[in-house]
DNA sequence: AGCTTGTGTCAAACCGGTTTGATGATGGAG
DNA sequence: CTCCATCATCAAACCGGTTTGACACAAGCT
């Protein structure tokens, strides 16, 4: 393979000015810019990764930290792992995978080794202990989700709190009073999840504030079990006129367990919940959703660690995405 | 941080010293080895991966090229990055995602500039212009699934034909002899993807062999569409007692479907299918099924790119992991 | 005793980039 | 007509590891 030096051979020039010409950071003359630019055409240069890493301290790599949660929906992660990739492209990063079960022990690995120039946390809990190794390593992170106590790392998530309360207050404006709650596991809760907790909480509460009478149903690892507590619900709860789904697996399973029970949506039953739309097509899900694309939130983590890692000074920011609405008119107002 | 000189120095001997204790090419006293250790626990010292891979032209990343599909189901994939992650971080490698459009030149990208050891091809293509790419590298590649006319790269992947023809079998041994087949998209068959052509292929010249009759039942993109087109297919074909499916979505579309016919398995109609326990139980498909997991493929794949790294002389091996079927009963002999 | 072999260590070169200080040439301001 | 700034380039040092050749010393063999 050609080196810096080759280039500077064949062009009859140092491999200082070579260099110079590449990143532009002094001044080199158009003759000898075309003389270099032909040089490294010809010899198909293209700079040692390795050797660039350790004159800059820069290996334009970033960690993507995926939470070891077998619960996890694999179509959802997927979505965020290509959206961050995709977008680190597009900023001149590339992204390598730490997937180990131990995540904070997998980020000191690629940090102290200073393999990566910073790391992006995904699904990151109420209390996390990913976030303390951040903090001791030399380069950035951003976090997805919102960690308990955390004020000097960036951060960003779908405002799940305002989603809650937003569908809540859709199905009450629609006239519905009674309602039933479709969430994750308890397990998730017990874990910290903290889109669950800021979902749910928001929820009750709105309701709570709305008097409107709400069901909590929490849904099953097991999909079996999941589909038998979701169907019992339904049962037990017959003067609900609407549903409020927050849980992939649950949606899924939701065309049939009405079709068994002969219930037609709207007509019969509300239903409202949250998923991206990409999703939605995947299965044909056509309900009323607050669009929950990791596009926007997985791109937007990206450009904030890119601009972390390019000036630490920056003010720390904690953002929350706006959730948007898709009417698909499976509520109907009663 | 902390560099070998520190270490050295703090430990009273040469950098050298210190990088043999290391890496064990040399014969190092035990006392001094001791006092290096302690020197790297007191300094916190990890290796530069930089500089590393500088000085040793290794990087110790894998790449990972994922193809760029958007039909492709998501579950799936997310399966094989987390597998391939996970088996290399057990082989002492790290994994770089590359999911560039244009896959070949990504690949161009990571091995041109040395930041890859090898690059591990997802989802190959009977022609797929990213295998010219990784002849052209000067790391090795390794393929999952099949390119024609490959003879020189690693190649693997489960064995779709075997697979079809398993089924195909296996429905003919319980007395179907009229079978609807579900297939994948035309446009997946245009665009060359392996696996559906090497099941199809089997799956119908299986039952012409055992002469019976199969409606070949193409899928669609849109989900909404290709829910029709199954339901229609069913309609148009009451005489068939059984369901062959190679196609997730079609398979999630199933029970609805199903149900809307009255129709119960295995009483009313036998149905096998392909695909990964895990996925099934995801989405409760209680269906006799070719194992499709992603693991042992994904796994293989990675211990064959590492071998392939260590040893660019060993034979190059194509390998076809054999099915094996799972049955949950919902075939019934007739 | 002399020679070989093996053990343990060090100094120096090398990997392929970037960065800095120095230097000569050119041109505009005073 | 100086003087100084800017332009264009080069040589050398540096980043942090690994690898190689050399050397000192001890043990084993004849």
């Amino acid at each position: 393979m050609a080196t810096i030096g080759d280039v500077a051979q064949y062009a009859g020039v140092s491999r200082s000015t070579v260099s110079h010409a590449l990143s532009g950071k002094r001044p080199i003359s158009l003759a000898t810019r075309e003389r270099i630019n032909e040089a490294i055409a010809a010899l198909n240069f293209t700079p040692n990764a390795g050797a660039k890493a350790l004159a800059t301290s820069k290996s334009s790599i970033m960690g993507l930290i995926v939470p070891f949660t077998p619960e996890e929906f694999a179509p959802a992660t997927m979505q965020y792992v290509l959206v961050v990739s995709e977008t680190a492209r597009s900023l001149g990063y590339d992204v390598l995978m730490v997937t180990e079960v131990d995540g904070a022990r997998g980020i000191t690995r690629v940090t102290d080794s200073n393999l990566v120039d910073g790391v992006l946390l995904l699904d990151v809990k109420r209390h996390d202990d990913r976030v303390a190794s951040v903090l001791e390593a030399r380069q950035p992170g951003v976090l997805v989700g919102f960690a308990e106590g955390n004020d000097s790392l960036d951060s960003i998530d779908l405002d799940f709190g305002a989603a809650g309360k937003m569908l809540v207050q859709h199905l009450f404006d629609n006239g519905h009073r009674t309602i039933i709650f479709i969430t994750f596991p308890q397990e998730l809760f017990a874990q910290d999840v903290g889109f669950a907790w800021r979902f749910r909480d928001a929820a009750v509460s709105a309701a709570d504030e709305l008097q409107m009478s709400i069901v909590i149903v929490y849904g099953d690892t097991d999909p079996a079990t999941r589909y038998k507590v979701v169907g019992e619900a339904l049962d037990l709860n017959p003067t609900a006129t609407a549903l409020l789904v927050h849980n992939e697996g649950a949606l899924v399973d939701l065309p049939m367990l009405l079709a068994e029970r002969q219930l037609s949506v709207p007509q019969d039953l509300s239903v409202v919940s949250v998923f991206p739309d990409q999703f939605g097509g995947m299965f044909s899900l056509p309900y009323t959703a607050i669009e929950a694309s990791p596009r926007p939130v997985a791109a937007r983590a990206v450009h904030l660690l890119a601009a972390r890692i390019a000036d630490s000074d920056r003010p720390v920011v904690s953002e929350l995405l706006e959730p948007v609405l898709i009417d698909r008119g499976s509520s109907r107002a009663i």
